[in-house]
DNA sequence: CCGACGGTGTTACTAACGGTAACACCGAGT
DNA sequence: ACTCGGTGTTACCGTTAGTAACACCGTCGG
């Protein structure tokens, strides 16, 4: 029958698609987002034109490699959102989650995120534009249908859900990517200080010196 | 003298400089960031190897075409940032600047922060790593020191500053980016609602329907 | 048994890019 | 006259993304 020989075709292309992309994995991984087609092909113990077969470009093999960690993510990050706790317990979970993801593997999340930087003679890396930013696209814009969906917010709430979602993922990634550099304090100190930030501390804080309209 | 000869030769060497960067914003303003250093210099009416000589590698010249729109964004900011106001102002002017550059210039915006974006064929564009994220990074640290110096935050406050200045920062950009690529509201509406987040409306905001607990 | 077909794989190529010699010109100083 | 520093060129290299064109192999329909 037709189909039972698609089914046996089709399955033994996804199971090449998979072997194909974990050789992209390590590759990408280990030498960084700069990788060429050739030495993902090599790494899979094939040639080029196959990997162009299953992944149409090098831009289609990036958003395939990307979405599988992207989905992970935010698998988690929605467990840590979803859980059944105070608010900024919640809140701290998500940070937590997050920076603990990206302390725990830098190099994918270096990928996701700066997948042009560590180029260092020809910096055609992965196109960038097109395929990191949608993970913080993806974040901000799940942020913000939790928050429109629990919080209380008058009206507005839509618009205002989608803004404090991409601000506060926004906030996250570029403390997260500060963090990540300099390591300047242990992970739990930096939720803290974030989730301080999100209750409102900066607005509460004293002036040092002049009078307050100063 | 050697020194009115040098003058001299210095002075012209500048003023081609400035030239060939003025050239180059041009083109990277209207053919992207991907714009081929050949385009480049046949823009400033002459070859590859004089560019070269002037900005040593792509990485040197993009570096040079950034550091004039980044300190031209950042001498804005401080203005904003230090004019003789209350609080809640000074914030509410600093992110609205922000976001008046952004909108009046998207294309400097999307050559600073997406340097890779819009690549369709050959998606060798400027490598961004190195440079555009100093433009963030710069703004971090700037706003931290303007926090760490103007704040009362107790014990810690070094700390603190730096994190919610990268944090705002984060924050400021990511919000800023979104908003430009989908205009779903007017700016000010926009910079009010950043603000009310900083001044802790996510943590002041009810729960809509369970408990507070849930 | 045999030719067509779809899938996997290859070699060999193109076009473009970043970057680099090697050489030519030209005005100023000794 | 003759070097020296700066500007400019042509012609090239090595690498990259991406693409024919061809070969192999198992499975069908006749």
């Amino acid at each position: 029958m037709d189909t039972t020989q698609r089914t046996d075709q089709q399955r033994s292309a996804d199971r090449r698609r998979r072997e194909l992309l974990e050789a992209a994995d390590r590759v990408v991984l280990r030498d960084g987002p700069q990788a060429s087609m050739n030495a993902i092909a090599a790494e899979a113990g094939i040639t080029k034109p196959i990997l162009y077969r299953h992944f149409g470009d090098k831009g289609g093999l990036y958003a395939a490699l990307a979405k599988r960690h992207t989905d992970a993510l935010l698998d988690s990050l929605r467990a840590a959102l979803d859980a059944p706790a105070e608010r900024r317990e919640r809140v701290e979970a998500t940070l937590d989650t997050y920076l603990a993801a990206i302390e725990a593997r830098p190099q994918v999340y270096r990928f996701l995120m700066h997948p042009a930087e560590a180029g260092q003679v020809g910096d055609q890396g992965f196109d960038v534009g097109k395929h990191s930013w949608p993970l913080l696209r993806r974040m901000g814009e799940e942020l913000a249908q939790v928050i429109e969906e629990r919080l209380d917010l008058g009206p507005g709430s839509q618009q205002l859900a989608r803004v404090w979602g991409h601000g506060i993922v926004g906030m996250m990634h570029a403390a997260g990517d500060w963090w990540l550099g300099e390591r300047p304090c242990p992970r739990d100190e930096l939720v803290r200080s974030l989730a301080d930030l999100l209750w409102g501390r900066l607005a509460a804080a004293g002036d040092k010196v002049g009078g307050p309209g100063f």
